[in-house]
DNA sequence: CTATTGACGACAT
DNA sequence: CATGTCGCCAATA
């Protein structure tokens, strides 16, 4: 079953372009709730679109990758095999230049 | 319909 | 600067 929400979510995930990632927040003001952050991390853990949206684009505000349905470190790899470096604490290298800011 | 949960965020300590 | 607590929204039991 796909929620318009979940549908808005997904559609909003598959702009973001390769090398650049998004928090859970803006993804959420995006799709029109600005404090949706924790309904957009349950939409994409059921991802139903699993290779077709970039869900592993998508990280916390506060730099760190989060989570992952598959496990954090599988996120991880896919983020470095697009360019985006990773700290082995989880957080993103350049948050601020990596972080794509949608609208 | 009510209660619980979860890939989170911001503020308080 | 690091940890803890409360708040947020939507989906699910």
């Amino acid at each position: 079953m796909i929620t318009d929400f979940e549908k808005k979510v997904y559609e909003t995930l598959k702009k973001i372009p390769k090398g650049r990632v998004v928090s859970y927040g803006g993804l959420a003001r995006a799709c029109g709730k600005p404090g949706a952050f924790r309904a957009v991390g349950n939409a994409l853990n059921k991802n139903p679109f699993a290779p077709e949206v970039p869900c592993h684009r998508v990280v916390r505000s506060d730099g760190l990758v989060g989570g992952f349905s598959s496990g954090a470190e599988k996120k991880v790899k896919l983020l470095k095999k697009e360019g985006v470096e990773v700290d082995k604490n989880g957080n993103v290298r350049d948050f601020g230049k990596r972080l794509f800011v949608i609208r």
